[in-house]
DNA sequence: GTTCTAGAAC
DNA sequence: GTTCTAGAAC
């Protein structure tokens, strides 16, 4: 099993079963960026299960099919999925670090760019949910949409393009009508969904950092009276900037061609937590559910 | 993303 | 004592 860089332009790394290697800017991968840390990522192969846990070391972000990884949190890695270091989303060391596990077949010699993954790491699992037909609500030549396996609201449904397309990141002005149409399916599933109480009020967008791989829209009821909204993050994530308006994004593929870089909007994800309609502070979740239960 | 649980908060 | 959250493991 060896690490195979997308770009051939190092050797590939040898990966022995359950010996760790540390790879970062060095002579051996040409990384030259220095906020691409000399150790900025172990991987551990385990050839009989043909995956690899990777870990970051460094403090910068790395990413694996465009999610990241997080300081000293571990990744399993399976089949010819692209890892990313940063120093690939900055000018002079473009792409450099991209890199294929390949377990040594000749049809696994990857292309450069990142593949489909293989992997049964939960940021995949929107993949399978997709072609859950227990999920499934509605299905065209471009979109899939599918009820939310743990729905923080009434009514909360995804809509994702049939395209794979990794996260908002990975958008450019070519998506601009795709983006258009998945807005327009997902009003239209809203106002099918429940037709009979025209009150329930719907907002349409995305995660500013998303933790699950393949781009998805949310749409949520603002009720947000479900079980399955638990914590602090789940409540932020919806309520705060964190939460994306629809709009913002087709306005600023429209204008700008890619998304602003909002990485940052995890922080937000920390906040004090507040209602949404009268953004009363609340101590905990259960005071805060109690609250939006009968706030108007 | 969820689940589980140790220990903080009450 | 119980409730609740945050972080690790998955």
């Amino acid at each position: 099993m060896y690490l195979q860089c997308c770009n051939h332009t190092h050797e590939p790394i040898m990966l022995l079963d359950g010996v760790a290697v540390t790879i970062g800017r060095s002579a051996g991968t040409k990384i030259l960026d220095k906020l691409c840390s000399r150790t900025q990522l172990q991987i551990v192969a385990n050839h009989s299960k043909k995956y690899a846990m990777v870990k970051q070391l460094g403090a910068n972000p790395s990413q694996i099919d465009g999610i990241n990884i997080g300081q000293d949190r571990k990744c399993d890695k399976k089949g010819t999925s692209s890892l990313k270091s940063r120093e690939n989303m900055h000018n002079s060391q473009k792409n450099k670090t991209s890199e294929n596990f390949d377990n040594g077949t000749a049809a696994d010699v990857g292309p450069p760019r990142a593949t489909v993954s293989k992997s049964s790491h939960w940021s995949q699992g929107l993949k399978s949910s997709m072609t859950d037909s227990s999920l499934q609500v509605y299905k065209d030549d471009r979109v899939i949409v599918i009820k939310d396996k743990y729905p923080k609201a009434k009514f909360h449904f995804l809509v994702m393009p049939v395209e794979n397309i990794v996260s908002t990141v990975h958008l450019n002005s070519a998506h601009a009508s795709l983006l258009d149409h998945m807005w327009k399916v997902g009003r239209d599933i809203a106002k099918r969904s429940c037709d009979d109480d025209t009150k329930t009020r719907f907002r349409y967008g995305y995660h500013a950092v998303p933790s699950m791989s393949h781009l998805h829209m949310h749409v949520i009821s603002q009720d947000f009276d479900s079980p399955s909204l638990k914590t602090k993050k789940h409540w932020n994530s919806f309520t705060t900037e964190y939460f994306v308006d629809a709009e913002d994004i087709i306005h600023e593929i429209k204008t700008e061609g890619k998304v602003k870089n909002r990485r940052h909007m995890t922080e937000l994800l920390k906040n004090a937590l507040r209602c949404h309609i009268c953004h009363t502070e609340l101590k905990n979740m259960p005071q805060l559910k109690k609250h939006i239960k009968d706030c108007r």
